[in-house]
DNA sequence: GCAGGTAGTGTTTTT
DNA sequence: CACTACCTGC
């Protein structure tokens, strides 16, 4: 065991073994991509443990998506057998704050059961404040308000410090948009972070309680933080400052929802004896797709002086292939991934291919393309599972049964099969809602708002909160796969899907109600958990876990956002325009350094062949539109990359000129397949 | 009260 | 093109 951890603590280089043993005080690494950063963050926890004589318990590492989290928590599984990582937290900054407002929620006026909304269900909250303002309107508001939660400002301050009329308005906004989530005894995801920082500044017993509690904070990505992310890590850190925070500035990509890569610079002046660690070997590119990488990002002023490098050799060049719209681009870049696979034979595999896109609707067409070629492929991000109507029409019921005051929860449950129950209804329980200052499910429980309904209507309603209650009953002691699956057939629900939807449509959702059954009656199990505690964990899942196999031998499709931290030998960077990468919005905004982070994000992810497309014209919105290919191309070392498809040139298809006899021989060979 | 049709419009990225 | 929001007719 000891030896094992020796052994691998071996191979380390002289910065990432420092890092990992560097314990006087706080440390910031600075790890650029491919160096070794998730090694360093998992061995460093085990050192903790093993070495360092922390209990498990009392450190914790912080990520920004379940599924860093997820691999962390994988790999210091190989490293550690389960006893020793007792009590050990690895997860997002969201469900630290969830875990922490479960536990402090009644400092903070909430009930342990409070709700957790999606950005959906805030935005209609937000719309119904606004009354008739457009969608985009309500977009912006969105995003403001989540800006100001952000940087930790308050309705007050805002109102009180708003210069012109839009934002004073839009700060009343965020006052009453934020009571009503109090009414709701809900919380956003902004509020998950922000409402455990506004506890710890304020009140010192809970302050000291954590502080104690967690005694080393690891934070992954830290130039993601934003500022209230950040004052949660100083808070939980206290002044000693115990904590080790990795982060890349060239890999800051989050600036549109708050994240300030300044937070870097402000830890060194925070914390006067910060040490800074640099990784800079990089383990996971070519020579060459290095070289672009760093050529592309030195036209970013930078934060901190870095450059990778790698022992490896120069490798293939970059192709950039011209397209002439997106079907041609999906199947230029199908078919070279079917023909690499084919002269590569056994081994290559389709998990060894990643296409990765700027936006997720460039997604589609690949989709089509891979299909119709029988390629296997998986897609990450995008629409996310709990994001699917049946999804969360099953999920407003359990929101509702934990917690009655979710309102949004009452609408969709109530509604959903439709039972009788409609608009004039719900405009008098809302009426006297809003009167007796209760929610809506406490309206429909009182009999004087019931009086008012004509008995028609009132007969469904009364029926609706009689299943409730029973399985309100119910929730605490029966398990929570079969309360739920007694609850849909309660409701007819399979029935619904089925005539509701067209075709086949009905049996493929309630398929992924199934699913989600499945994963909740077992959830509940592992964690021997009641359904009421699984509602909000719920809120925070993006994906369904174990759900996807990482073995399993599929192309990878992913948004460029999502893909940061992972690594492929192949990848398709498609969509190489202008407009569409950057993005048309960055360039109006003078955004082009983050666009540019990206960039080098997705330039970084590949270990041996890169391969870019652009197109020439590409349907939007009905209509064609036309494009000139990406400034980041022209950013690159011209003796580093190939021009295909440009004036007649016919794309190649073959890929390394080692094998170019054999190649063409296979490729004459594929033509003839297909 | 609800379903189905029509007209209008357009989110880049995620917890 | 595809999705939604609104409107109309049952």
């Amino acid at each position: 065991m000891l030896e094992s951890i020796i052994k691998t603590m071996l191979n380390l280089n002289p910065q990432q073994h420092e890092a990992i043993h560097y314990l006087a005080g706080p440390l910031l690494v600075l790890a650029g991509a491919g160096s070794g950063k998730t090694r360093v963050i998992t061995e460093k926890i085990v050192y903790l443990i093993t070495q360092a004589n922390y209990p498990p318990q009392q450190i914790a590492a912080i990520t920004f998506t379940n599924k860093a989290a997820r691999e962390m928590q994988e790999r210091v599984g190989h490293l550690l057998r389960k006893p020793r990582t007792r009590g050990l937290t690895i997860c997002t900054f969201h469900s630290l704050g969830m875990r922490f407002l479960r536990e402090e929620a009644a400092a903070a006026g909430y009930k342990k059961q409070f709700s957790i909304l999606d950005s959906a269900d805030a935005g209609k909250i937000i719309s119904e404040l606004l009354g008739s303002s457009g969608r985009e309107m309500v977009f912006k508001a969105q995003h403001q308000i989540s800006l100001w939660k952000n940087s930790l400002l308050t309705p007050e301050a805002v109102i009180r410090q708003a210069e012109d009329p839009w934002t004073h308005q839009i700060g009343q906004l965020y006052a009453s948009y934020q009571d009503t989530l109090t009414s709701y005894q809900a919380v956003d995801f902004d509020d998950l972070i922000r409402i455990p920082v506004e506890l710890l500044q304020t009140d010192a017993d809970i302050r000291y309680k954590w502080q104690l509690r967690l005694r080393y904070l690891l934070v992954d990505e830290c130039q993601d933080t934003n500022t209230c992310q950040y004052a949660l890590m100083r808070l939980l850190t206290g002044a000693e400052g115990k904590f080790t925070a990795v982060g890349d500035d060239d890999q800051s990509i989050y600036a549109w929802r708050g994240a300030n890569m300044e937070n870097l610079r402000l830890l060194q002046q925070d914390y006067p004896d910060l040490k800074i660690i640099k990784l800079e070997q990089n383990y996971r590119s070519t020579a060459r797709i290095l070289r672009v990488a760093n050529q592309v990002i030195a036209h970013n002023p930078k934060l901190f002086a870095k450059t990778l490098w790698s022992e490896y050799a120069l490798g293939d060049m970059i192709d950039v292939i011209a397209c002439k719209n997106e079907t041609h681009e999906a199947d230029l870049v199908v078919s070279r991934i079917a023909h690499q696979k084919l002269v590569g034979g056994d081994a290559v595999h389709y998990r060894d291919f990643a296409i990765l896109y700027r936006g997720n609707h460039q997604a589609r067409v690949f989709e089509e393309a891979l299909r119709s070629r029988r390629i296997p492929y998986r897609l990450s991000g995008g629409q996310s599972f709990f994001d699917k109507a049946e999804i969360k029409d099953v999920l407003a019921y359990v929101r509702l049964l934990a917690n009655p005051d979710d309102d949004p929860a009452f609408l969709r449950a109530v509604t959903t099969p439709r039972r009788g129950v409609g608009e004039t209804t719900l405009a008098k329980l809302n009426n006297y809602a809003k009167v007796a200052q209760c929610s809506l499910f406490e309206a429909a429980r009182s009999m004087d708002a019931l009086v008012e309904l004509s008995p028609k209507s009132r007969e469904p309603l009364m029926q609706f909160m009689a299943m409730l209650a029973d399985y309100q009953t119910r929730a605490t002691t029966e398990a929570a796969g079969s309360l739920l699956h007694n609850l849909l057939a309660d409701i007819a629900y399979e029935a619904h899907l089925l005539n509701t939807e067209e075709g086949r449509a009905g049996e493929i959702k309630w398929c992924n109600v199934r699913d989600l059954l499945g994963w909740i009656g077992q959830k509940s199990e592992e964690d021997d958990k009641n359904i009421l505690e699984i509602a909000q964990t719920i809120a925070l899942m993006t994906l369904l876990e174990g759900k996807e196999d990482e073995d399993a031998d599929m192309v990878s499709m992913s948004t460029l956002h999502a893909s940061k931290g992972l690594e492929y030998p192949h990848v398709f960077l498609v969509g190489c325009e202008e407009g569409v990468f950057p993005h048309a919005d960055s360039v109006e905004e003078g955004n082009i350094d983050e666009e540019r982070r990206l960039m080098y994000v997705g330039i970084t992810r590949a270990r041996q062949t890169l391969t870019l497309t652009h197109c020439h014209k590409r349907k939007r919105a009905g209509s064609w539109e036309f494009h000139e290919p990406s400034r980041f191309i022209d950013e690159m070392p011209a003796e580093d990359i190939r021009l295909l498809g440009r004036k007649g040139s016919e794309p190649i298809v073959s890929q390394s000129e080692g094998k170019s006899i054999l190649a063409s021989m296979m490729a004459r060979l594929d033509s003839l397949q297909s």
